[in-house]
DNA sequence: TCAATAGCGGACACCTTCTGTCCTATATTC
DNA sequence: GAATATAGGACAGAAGGTGTCCGCTATTGA
């Protein structure tokens, strides 16, 4: 039945590139005769995507709104379009999406083959110097970090601490949090053997993610807890300053910018 | 055969969502032997959906990086994410890419259960409140004329001109253009039978996309040199002048990037 | 080095489903 | 009313899916 899963998709493909296809115009395109585009679109409604219909002349097939999100097909352009305002929704850390922008581009770039990737590199550069944004952080690192959280991989890597002091450190990477603009990793430190957070811009990575390990129960309070946790540890001194000027708990602490 | 076909978009979901599965969990997860399962991982490679395996202990199945693309599928956040940060790139025109970005907006937005709509919603104007974006032009009407763009479904519209003079038009819309940081509308003008340019923000869409109609041979040169024309037109050489001068008119004019 | 655990895939039997080719019904537009 | 859409029943032959049982290979860790 190969065949016969690989023209469903198809079809899911076809009404999302335009919006009505006549029966026939489907099944030209899949070299299968009307009934059997029928049958196809009936199936298609058994998988809860709504196709609708319309008689007469004029008629024909569209894939109208349900209760859930079917695959979405994209073309090459739209891949790297989506990539690339991922990937700077993710880095700059304006909109407050950040960690779901984050997810859905390390979904992304998993599956976008290599042209793709490319592509939607070369155009990144251009678009994070129009944006001119703050604290940056590597894309690549971003969503290398992020998929070794995922996947539950250890990685390895160099600290740079703050009086310069370089480390290495492997650690279980179990969570990346944006605070404030900036990116932080929620990880457990396997040498010391604590939980640790970091912030991603003190991160060289060394080598690529190791052996995969199970994560571990967080302390109460969460990642966002560790945070915070993690932050007053790193500057401490400026820790009142920053707190007496933040009015809002939210949008105002990161106003008030974190770094000296 | 619906029910196979489901599943291998089962399969295809869980390996997205994590990297690596084994075939036990697989075949847990959608309630049939392993033996099928790994007749599910062959109809996929058939598919050309690269689907790597590993051996031995710690093993299992990866989707790994084909020719093309696979469908993508995206859980609920991740939808409104993407939805998100395509419609500020869409309508800020920052990066250069707004025409693609569009295209996949319609894509996704023409499938969207409305409860994600509404949150894509609600979010958006913050992120561009943010954003502090130029010459925005209202994702609204913007997907909505893309879509009869790509439908061929004819337009009717109010367009405030220069001098304040309103009028109404019927129009089958052809193609959406950038210029500048500005959107334009190049159709055919039915009532007076010519091409024609218009930018968005002068645009008042009256009721919904009407009857389709067949697209027309563009003029040599396509949409590009049609809006190069119309821009002209519309600002012909005072533009100088008024940039200094008119500030309110709608919000974006004021920027003075527009014409050279 | 051995044992456990992962994926790989052939063979069989049973059953379900798919496909094309009829056919008629129904809604819509001109 | 004629033309053109979708809708869907019935039939027959072909194709495909599933579970079970089996032995195979590759990898890891003790």
């Amino acid at each position: 039945m190969k065949e016969t899963s690989a023209r469903l998709l198809r079809v899911l493909t076809l009404l999302q590139i335009r919006r009505t296809w006549s029966g026939t115009e489907i099944a030209d395109r899949l070299g299968v005769t009307t009934r059997t585009v029928r049958r196809d679109i009936e199936k298609l409604r058994d998988l809860d995507y709504p196709v609708k219909a319309l008689k007469g002349l004029a008629g024909g097939y569209q894939l109208g709104v349900g209760a859930q999100l079917p695959p979405l097909l994209l073309d090459d352009d739209e891949a790297v379009a989506v990539a690339i305002t991922l990937r700077t929704a993710a880095t700059s850390g304006i909109t407050g999406i950040g960690e779901t922008a984050l997810r859905a581009l390390i979904k992304l770039e998993q599956v976008m083959p290599p042209r793709l990737r490319s592509r939607a590199r070369t155009l990144q550069v251009s678009a994070m110097q129009t944006v001119g944004s703050v604290a940056t952080v590597g894309a690549e690192l971003l969503t290398t970090i992020g998929a070794a959280c995922r996947d539950h991989q250890r990685l390895m890597f160099s600290y740079a601490g703050l009086g310069g002091v370089v480390s290495d450190r492997v650690t279980e990477p179990h969570e990346l949090i944006t605070w404030g603009s900036r990116w932080y990793l929620v990880g457990w430190d396997v040498d010391r053997g604590e939980w640790s957070t970091v912030p991603l811009d003190r991160i060289h990575l060394r080598g690529s993610p190791g052996p995969h390990f199970a994560p571990r129960q967080m302390p109460a309070g969460g990642a966002a807890t560790q945070v915070a946790r993690g932050v007053a540890q790193l500057w401490p001194d400026q820790a009142m300053t920053r707190l007496r000027a933040a009015k809002p708990i939210r949008s105002g602490r990161s106003r008030s910018s974190r770094t000296p």
